[in-house]
DNA sequence: CTGAGATCCTGGGGGC
DNA sequence: TGCCCCCAGGATCTCA
C-alpha cells in the first residue's frame, strides 16, 4: 500500500525518467482506471503534451503537464506507476494505460486490484483544496497538531488516516508513529496530553522521513518506478509483527481492528 | 459531527 | 495435494 514515503520515491524516479517527454499515444485496456474531464477522451487529451514536472501531494502521483493541466495518480493499494526504457518487450503485468512516448519509452499504470486511478485534471482545477495538511511541510507544526486534536473524539489512530486533516499517512505509518510515540492506537484525540501530542508530531515527521531515506516499505508488492523495493519493511517495529517481541519492553506486539483496519501495537510501552 | 457498513477487486492464505 | 472460501484494504458513499 503506497503511502507518503513511497508515493514520495516513485514521484522522484518519475520525474528524472519522464520529465520532458512528450505523449506520442495513450492505450487504455481498462476505462474506468482513466478518468478525462467531463466531454473529453483521456487518450486524445493526452497525446501530444510533454511532462513538465513530477511531484507528490498526499498519496498522489502529480503529473504536471505543459499545459497547465495536471495528471493526478493514485495508487490506492495495489497499483503501480512503471517506465518502461526504449526498446522494452514485455507490458508489464496487469498494465491498464500505457502512456507512450515519443522516444520509445512508455509510462505504464498496471494495477491487481483495479482500484487505482488516474484523473486528468484541467488547468487550474482545485482538486485537492480539502486535503489535509503536507507533513513533512513547514505548515504542520507542533503547535498546529497539538491543536488539530482539540475536541476531537476519534480514536488517535483513525484521525491519522484521515487525508483531510494530515495527507499521506497510511495504515504502516499510523501503528509505526504511534508506537514510537508511546500511544495507544485507540484513545480518544483529545485525550491526549500536550506533551503526548508533541512526541507523537515529532513521531510522525521522523517515520516518514526515515522512511522516505530507505525508499520506502514493501510489506506487500510495493515497488516504485524503476521495480525497486523499498527498504523500510526491515526497520518497522510494529506493523506486521504479530507476537513478535516489542523493540522497547520485548513484550509480545498484539494486533486489533481499529476503524474496520488492522492495527498493531504494544500492550506494554503504548497507554 | 461521528461512526458503522457497504462497495470495489483479486491473489493468496487458511481450513479441511 | 488440491480445492474452496473468505479476507485485506483506501477512499467514498449511504445511513443511523
Amino acid at each position: 500500500m503506497p503511502e507518503l514515503p513511497e508515493v514520495e520515491t516513485i514521484a522522484r524516479g518519475l520525474a528524472n525518467a519522464v520529465t520532458g517527454k512528450t505523449v506520442a499515444s495513450v492505450a487504455v485496456t481498462m476505462a474506468k482506471i482513466a478518468i478525462a474531464p467531463a466531454g473529453e477522451s483521456f487518450q486524445e487529451a493526452l497525446t501530444g503534451e510533454t511532462i513538465a514536472a513530477v511531484g507528490r501531494r498526499g498519496k498522489y502521483v502529480v503529473l504536471e503537464l505543459a499545459s497547465g493541466r495536471r495528471l493526478a495518480v493514485h495508487l490506492r493499494m495495489t497499483g503501480r506507476l512503471i517506465v518502461q526504457a526504449p526498446g522494452y518487450s514485455e507490458p508489464y503485468p496487469y498494465t491498464h494505460v500505457r502512456v507512450s512516448f515519443t522516444d520509445g519509452s512508455a509510462l505504464s499504470f498496471a494495477d491487481v486490484r483495479q482500484f487505482g486511478r488516474m484523473r486528468l485534471l484541467p488547468a487550474g482545477d482545485p482538486w485537492d483544496a480539502d486535503g489535509g495538511v503536507e507533513p513533512l511541510s513547514k505548515g504542520f507544526t507542533s503547535e498546529a497538531f497539538v491543536s488539530m486534536l482539540d475536541g476531537r473524539r476519534t480514536p488517535i489512530k483513525t484521525f491519522l488516516l484521515d487525508q483531510s486533516r494530515i495527507a499521506g499517512v497510511g495504515n504502516i505509518y499510523a501503528c509505526e508513529a504511534l508506537w514510537e510515540a508511546g500511544i495507544r492506537p485507540s484513545r480518544p484525540a483529545h485525550k491526549i496530553t500536550k506533551p503526548a501530542r508533541r512526541r507523537l508530531h515529532g513521531a510522525v515527521r521522523d517515520v516518514l522521513q526515515r522512511a522516505i531515506a530507505a525508499r520506502g516499505t514493501s510489506v506487500d508488492d510495493y515497488v516504485d518506478a524503476e521495480g525497486l523495493r523499498g527498504g523500510y519493511q526491515n526497520q518497522l517495529a510494529v506493523y506486521g509483527r504479530l507476537g513478535e517481541p516489542c523493540p522497547r519492553c520485548g513484550k509480545p506486539i498484539v494486533r486489533t481492528v481499529l476503524g474496520q483496519r488492522g492495527t498493531w501495537w504494544c500492550r506494554g510501552c503504548q497507554k
